[in-house]
RNA sequence: AGGGGCGUAGCUCAGUGGUAGAGCAGCGGCCUUUUAAGCCGAAGGUCGUGGGUUCGAUCCCCACCGCCCCUACCA
């Protein structure tokens, strides 16, 4: 297989042949190194050139070549490795000819082992002094411009590993990622949560609402989804007495896709016995908190045009935010008393209705058909979801959009039950988990019979039978680790922080090359914590 | 899904109703402390795809493909 542009690719495939016949191993197995790029800096960057002189370092540093700049008889050349990058020095009287002409067939790319002692340049740039080379691996196709980088969003993310390679902020963005998985690992492992893997193939689609990727099993002659959510399986082992548990792995939903939705996304999902949603706010609060701090360095962090506090989060129940936030063109707010009389949610939302079309916003459709509850969540969704810029808990979810909510004993219109937004996004999702089989039989049953494009199409009776042995009271949460991670890296698109999000396959062409024409299947993919479950 | 924008050399981008340019990368030459190294030279393109208008289209029109943004929907 030959890629574009061809000539540089067969120029370079040339070389390779030449460097060969200079008696090198293409490629060779193994290169014994004693630092990366990276760790030259940190544990030499302070020597002086006196230093330097009186004490030699000596070093075997491999790297791939990021920049290249022969003079005839010597060079310098900078190694990327490890995060980092080392400048090197090559002197035809110092390596041979036989050397100084495998540097001569180096390229921007090559991936190069070297041996030296580490110096100062004119600059005071430390460098190393390079007394052998050799190749590891040659690039046959080139880098993007050294200057501009790759800056073609599409390209990015059909050929990530050159936006990894020639931008930094890429691979910061993917090392962090990595960083907050690890931490939150470790908060919840220290708190004697079992990680489990429950299953991504489900026979019945539930723990939340949304439309799924269908799968065939062959031998069992089985049509599978790809796991909506894994609530309804780490329910179950609560029930098998794993009182706290957490996974954190992907859902997928056969939905939209927009700055923060992907089909494939991350999420992580915990449950502890004996505990209700208060505690579980608490707990996510502290956890949140320690975690910005340990990532970031501080409580406040910049977040496009904000600046996001962490050190406190605002708890308001729904019926409060949609009077808050209710636009002053439309009248007096509405109060929460209103939102809870019987019709009240219609008449708000007939409100709100003559306000939008008056002000060319988008009205709330069906009024009619719809329950106050149901209302009620769209309202705010409407009117409050998008000012919520600071970390604030909204509680007091409608009975109705929370089938697997407990409701709260004084007032079963309303569910133990809230999400966490920030930045206008939701983050997460948490309650009181229903545990009476009778109750939760009862919500499954008439999510079946409402229908509609993503409602269940089945009962998932086993689960209804787990319960019957015995949930004891548990709250449980879903916190959307995409979102998580793009609030920590400033980064205002979930494509940004998901490694290879789905794009659209590109027709197939031969010699295509990384001007995009490679085939870039990529599966089922999907991404939010949704509004009914975690 | 609707509206808007974009698609020109490998990359980053100019440009014009008379079939096209720069910088970087690549190629040849010079260059032993450079760092967006420098200097000289040559090369590189089905201007996203397919139709149409025109004597002539990369440019104007239509359709399609892909990407981006906004709005909406699935949630």
């Amino acid at each position: 297989m030959e890629f574009e542009p061809l000539d540089q690719f067969l120029q370079r495939r040339k070389k390779l042949s030449e460097i060969e016949s200079l008696g090198h191993a293409p490629y060779p197995h193994k290169f014994d190194w004693t630092h990366t790029p990276r760790q030259i800096a940190g544990e030499f960057g302070g020597r002086t050139a006196e230093q330097l002189t009186a004490e030699p370092v000596n070093v075997r540093v491999a790297g791939r070549i990021v920049a290249l700049r022969p003079h005839g008889k010597a060079g310098f050349a900078h190694l990327a490795g490890d995060g980092g990058r080392v400048q090197v020095y090559v002197r035809l009287d110092v390596v041979g000819e036989q050397l100084f002409r495998l540097f001569q067939l180096l390229d921007l790319g090559d991936i190069i082992g070297v041996s030296g002692h580490l110096f100062r340049t004119k600059t005071q740039e430390l460098t190393i002094w390079v007394e052998r080379i050799e190749l590891l691996s040659k690039a046959l196709l080139p880098l993007p411009e050294k200057w501009h980088g790759l800056t073609d969003i599409e390209q990015r993310y059909r050929h990530r590993y050159l936006d990894l390679i020639v931008n930094e902020r890429a691979r910061e963005i993917f090392q962090r990622r990595a960083q907050i998985i690890r931490e939150l690992r470790a908060f919840f492992d220290r708190r004697g949560y079992v990680e489990a893997e429950t299953p991504m193939m489900h026979p019945i689609l539930g723990g939340a609402t949304a439309r799924p990727f269908v799968t065939h099993h062959n031998t069992f002659d089985m049509d599978l989804y790809l796991r909506i959510a894994p609530e309804l399986y780490l329910k179950r082992l609560v029930v098998g007495g794993f009182d706290r548990v957490y996974e954190m792995n992907r859902n997928f939903r056969n939905e939209g896709i927009d700055a923060i939705h992907q089909p494939e996304f991350t999420m992580l999902e915990f449950y502890q016995a004996y505990s209700n949603a208060a505690d579980l706010m608490a707990l996510t609060e502290e956890l949140l908190r320690g975690l910005v701090e340990s990532v970031c360095g501080a409580t406040k962090i910049p977040y496009g045009e904000h600046e996001i506090d962490f050190s406190r989060f605002e708890r308001l129940a729904m019926r409060e935010a949609i009077g808050r936030y209710w636009p002053a063109a439309a009248g007096a707010p509405p109060s929460s008393a209103e939102l809870a009389s019987p019709g009240g949610p219609q008449a708000v939302a007939e409100r709100y209705n003559a306000f939008a079309r008056a002000h060319a916003a988008e009205p709330i459709a069906g009024v009619a058909g719809k329950s106050g509850g149901e209302l009620t969540g769209e309202l705010f969704e409407a009117i409050a979801e998008g000012h919520l810029q600071q970390p604030t808990f909204i509680f007091d979810f409608p009975t109705e959009i929370s089938p697997l909510a407990k409701c709260r004993e004084d007032d079963p219109s309303l569910t133990e039950r809230f999400e966490l937004f920030i930045a206008g996004m939701e983050i997460a999702n948490g309650f009181s988990e229903l545990n009476d089989p009778a109750d939760q039989e009862r919500r499954f049953r008439a999510q079946v019979e409402k229908g509609g494009v993503d409602a269940p199409k089945e009962v998932d009776i086993d689960y209804i039978r787990a319960l019957s042995h015995g949930l004891p009271p548990t709250a449980g949460e879903g916190i959307g680790i995409d979102r998580v991670v793009m609030l920590l890296t400033n980064s205002h698109a979930i494509r940004e922080v998901i490694l290879f999000p789905l794009l659209r396959a590109a027709a197939e062409e031969q010699g295509a090359a990384p001007s995009g024409s490679a085939t870039e299947a990529g599966g089922p993919a999907g991404a939010s914590p949704d509004k009914k479950s975690k």
